[in-house]
DNA sequence: ACCTGAACACCGTTCAAGT
DNA sequence: ACCTGAACACCGTTCAAGT
């Protein structure tokens, strides 16, 4: 192996993708980073003044290989709901992201991918205004669907009582209310089985449409 | 002041919201919040077998004393915005537990205020099943809400450059894109201006008065 | 320039021991 | 029962020093 090449930025964010692809973002350490390298902990400091420029560039890495701009001759609405799957994938593949989202601060690739959401949009016959907060509105659903299906999904890797058939969130549901509502439960248990962004992105593709109309008039 | 009767799970999470109004979630350990109750660190292990528990009942306290669920005499399209609109205004003010939303599993009284959520829209004339969903979709705004909230929060505190009129947001679009797309940046510009929850919000709200419109056909 | 070693001030958690 | 003290195996980060 070509040992002492000096080690650029991008050596870094490679091999901090890959630990975060083998123990989660969560585990991810400055030194452990390091080890992968054969290099000092300390060399990492280097390149990046703090962890959390190091976890900054990996995710910006990782939503460019997530590729999720559609093809471009896709309908609008088709293409919107295609570029929401893909980023609703990307994070789901990847859970141990979603902690971080919220904290994160994006780069290019972000930019990238709204500026190709507004430019589709506003072809389509949207105002510029209106297909930007279409945009806010559409990473609001991924971001807010990635974080419940995180949070539903630790649920599951509760201890499953044994021969139980409702999932763990019905049965704290059950055991938190009154016994007279107890009709919500199969409900509950029925919805729960859709993927989380069926529920909201669905609805927001039919606003969508409903506004594009109202404009057209 | 009656120092040594033994500790109660309650007095755990009331220090632990103690901790976390002045230093963060991010900050907070059973260390601190074991100094706070002027105990061994390790006290704070008979009630709580791990710091995720400990911060699972923090959160649970938290929504509760958020006190979300507004009044029924509302009609149900000003009650579920009132309801996203508390969700989000409680979250906001204290950012700090936005990273943990999707790790975090959520208790009693999200249960509750899900209840409250599916007797309100059937009793407007959802479906159990439509009301449900609405729900899903619903936190999803209101979380995916938070979260952009949360990291435009983060860019804003980053060093401003004098004398800078665009935000830091911006600054960065403009940055990673062609010139020749720089007539989005006063959208742009304009589009944070908004509360977040001002952007998916209104467009969900519309799509649930539109598919009641079609059930009561 | 780029990397290292040692150190500082923290973590979560375990475990045997105290009262 | 409830709490303590000491210890283990980690952290992020700083800093003076090496080559």
């Amino acid at each position: 192996m070509a040992a002492k090449s000096p080690l650029n930025r991008h050596a870094f964010v490679e091999a901090a993708l890959e630990v975060i692809d083998e123990v989660g973002v969560d585990k991810l350490s400055m030194r452990n980073v390091a080890v992968r390298l054969d290099v000092s902990p300390m060399a990492v400091y280097k390149h990046f003044p703090a962890k959390e420029d190091l976890l900054a560039a990996a995710l910006e890495e990782f939503i460019t290989r997530a590729n999720v701009i559609p093809e471009d001759d896709l309908q609008w609405d088709r293409w919107v709901n295609q570029l929401a799957r893909g980023m609703y994938e990307a994070l789901g593949s990847e859970l141990s992201w979603v902690p971080l989202l919220g904290s994160l601060r994006l780069g290019t690739q972000s930019a990238a991918v709204a500026d190709a959401f507004v430019r589709k949009l506003c072809r389509a016959g949207f105002t510029t205004e209106q297909a930007l907060q279409a945009f806010f509105a559409v990473i609001q659903i991924v971001v807010g669907a990635v974080c419940l299906c995180a949070s539903l999904a630790a649920r599951r890797d509760e201890v499953a009582h044994a021969g139980a058939d409702l999932s763990p969130v019905t049965q704290d549901y059950l055991e938190n209310i009154d016994s007279e509502r107890l009709r919500i439960a199969p409900v509950l248990e029925s919805t729960l089985r859709y993927e989380q962004i069926d529920l909201g992105l669905p609805l927001l593709l039919g606003a969508l449409k409903s506004q594009l109309a109202e404009t057209a008039k």
